[in-house]
DNA sequence: ATAAATTAAGATAAAAAAGTCTTTTATTAG
DNA sequence: CTAATAAAAGACTTTTTTATCTTAATTTAT
């Protein structure tokens, strides 16, 4: 997410930024980061060009996709489903004692990922003074 | 969580049970169970007498404890702490652009976890009838 | 006292996730 | 065309989590 966002960042302001850069840029192992953002790539939410100046970046459609794609790709869809408690019988019809709670928290986070877009989040998130360190 | 409430509902009807008969009721391997049970066990969280008729059972004081309090024997305080997003700068002061919505769930979570207790929840949950399988 | 039942503890193993290295492929500049 | 640069892909290693097995300790019933 954090790397999506520097590239985003980098993006807007007209650059492509090579995986070192963005490793070091957000304290990643190199390597490590390079499988995530392969993969984010192979399913094209982010692109890159090979050789030299190139580097990953952002297409503008990709920039209006919303956060939960990101957590999709990275996570899959289980954060968003099921029940808080793990319980199997709980349902809208069987509900658990937490589960009307917990389905307006899950909502929430879940309205609020899909309806913030990459490029949004970024230009909220400030210009290039912020750290997008984990620590 | 599941196996909590499993020891719980037996603890209101007044028995002991034994790990064989909670890995399977709540389906889940005997043996790594018994790791977690004994963790728990060993932060008062569950009690347990050992020998024929022995298993495991629960206070009624610990049956008054927070759900939070499960979730925190086992994964610690991590869930509630912290930025959403993982940004390192993001605090009340400097927030980045979901924190406040972010927060606003947590508190809700911790909030809901905070306030019910163990018996509680297995009172609303209703009798014997119900499944505590995952799946 | 003894045997059986039952959890506790420690050692070990298997699986999954995280991280690293090496080789290949694509692109660009000269 | 060649050399250099950068990502892609695949193999491999390490660490962490999950799971299992074995032995020990405790309790109860006879």
């Amino acid at each position: 997410m954090r790397a999506v966002f520097y590239i985003a960042s980098n993006t807007i302001s007209g650059n492509r930024v090579g995986i070192k850069e963005i490793a070091s840029k957000i304290d990643s192992p190199e390597y490590f980061l390079a499988k995530i953002l392969q993969d984010l790539s192979r399913k094209g939410l982010i692109s890159s060009i090979k050789g030299p100046n190139g580097g990953f970046y952002m297409e503008s459609e990709a920039l209006n996709r919303p956060l939960a794609d990101i957590v999709m790709a990275v996570d899959g869809d289980e954060i968003f489903n099921g029940c808080g408690m793990g319980l199997a019988h709980c349902s809208e019809t069987n509900p658990c004692p937490l589960h009307h709670e917990f389905k307006k928290v899950r909502n929430q986070i879940t309205h609020m990922l899909n309806t913030t877009t990459i490029g949004q989040f970024n230009r909220e998130l400030g210009s290039g003074l912020i750290s997008l360190k984990k620590v």
